[in-house]
DNA sequence: CGGGTAATTGACCCGGGTCAACAGCAGTGG
DNA sequence: CCACTGCTGTTGACCCGGGTCAATTACCCG
């Protein structure tokens, strides 16, 4: 029953069975799949869906003219991208696919019928929406001030966190599909670096990364060195007053 | 008539003599002023307005606990603040004045109100949103890829033509009351390199800036070294088709 | 077993950081 | 009117984190 759309929005308020039924059908209406590193949506293409990711990593990234190339955010399952942005003309970045990805598309009718019927929901796709331009700005942070390691270790921290959120971690790991080069291209390093900070990292006894999966060593020490604050992922059910009771 | 609140507004749809009227008039209820350098609100604090610019420059910024600082966006004239934050519980990050700011704070109520009796509004709103966002992505693109003399090249032309849209730019020139310093926090570099690459702008001439004025002396060569793309401004009245027409 | 992608290593280099001194200038108060 | 103070901008000398280039090596998958 607890898939990870309804924890993502659950971390926010608790929803009514009947929240979690509309929410679900939502979900299941109009689902794709599209293989690892294909292109979900490019630059420049009107966007007409709003999209759940259901299962995978995906990537929004934004090239320069020369090829240098920038994740600027990831989806994991549970996420949403872009809430509303049907009322843009075109896509100023693209979104594709790191894993295997299974995603809906949901039109922009069906997405009003569900928010003016639910203000619950609705309300909850505003944090989620709060909480995506947070993790933004925390990225922005993360690539203008931290070191190398502080970078990796920062990005090692939050995913970790954002899939504790929605019951994709065991114990202290999880699965992990970036490779070195989508690593570099999330925190503004080269791949070459981004190798040689994990190797410290590895040696330093702070992390475990092999076969796409991480362990967490010592949660605590890599916050540190990450100087990981918590608070923009608003993760601690900050509407929990309007939870629902049923 | 036409302030930079209905300026920018309007760079997405254009408004009815009602809407702008309702909107002027919720930028009109309560209307602070702050002195250059001091913080509008904290990280850790509640957030509950929603904020609008009126006159003068503020920022967003972010710190790490070893004062390391980074600015993740600007607000001018005619931006608004984070739609919404008082879903959030406590602030993730801190506004500041960079010059002397006059400012409306906005209650949850007035909010509301205009947004379930003006869709136009609204519609614009949630563009608004929407470009914030964008700004963002593209700031972690800045400072994630581009080089110094391309960051703050970037810089000055985005900047440029969020006061062009809003009617604070006097032909190639425009106020510009960052100290070298709130440059180097925005670009993610330290202050003698920003004043060494400020330089060869100069040199190179590109721009002119004293007393707080700058000037674009070839705003297609300053676009082509910043690597320039205007799409993630949305400024291309994207919102047309909903256009008012009175 | 072969081919392609991802990870690793070494040698070298450079963009931008650091540190420290100093100059310019605006505001403030006497 | 000037002296003082503090911020902002400028410069020089030096250094280092991370980039570049290029060659291997490991791994994955059919």
């Amino acid at each position: 029953m607890d898939n990870p759309l309804s924890l993502r929005i659950e971390a926010f308020t608790r929803l009514s069975r009947e929240d979690k039924a509309a929410l679900n059908q939502l979900a299941a209406r109009s689902v794709r799949e599209i293989d690892a590193r294909r292109d979900i949506i490019r630059e420049g293409e009107p966007p007409r869906y709003v999209r759940l990711i259901l299962d995978g990593w995906a990537c929004r990234y934004k090239m320069l003219p020369d090829a240098r190339r920038q994740i600027v955010s990831l989806f994991l399952p549970g996420d949403f991208c872009d809430l509303n942005v049907y009322i843009l003309k075109e896509m100023d970045h693209n979104i594709g696919a790191l894993t295997r990805v299974r995603f809906s598309e949901i039109g922009r009718e069906a997405m009003d019928a569900v928010t003016t019927t639910h203000p619950r929901i609705t309300q909850a796709l505003w944090w989620h929406e709060l909480v995506a331009m947070a993790v933004q700005r925390e990225w922005t942070l993360n690539v203008g001030q931290r070191t190398a390691i502080e970078r990796i270790a920062h990005l090692f921290v939050e995913l970790f966190l954002r899939l504790k959120a929605v019951g994709l971690t065991r114990r202290d790991s999880c699965d992990f599909p970036m490779t070195q080069t989508d690593i570099a291209e999330a925190t503004g390093l080269t791949a070459v670096h981004v190798n040689r900070t994990l190797q410290q990292l590895r040696r330093d006894g702070l992390i475990q990364l092999e076969r796409k999966e991480l362990t967490i060593l010592d949660l605590d020490r890599l916050k540190d060195v990450a100087m990981f604050n918590p608070n923009y992922l608003h993760l601690n059910r900050e509407g929990r007053h309007l939870d629902a009771n049923d």
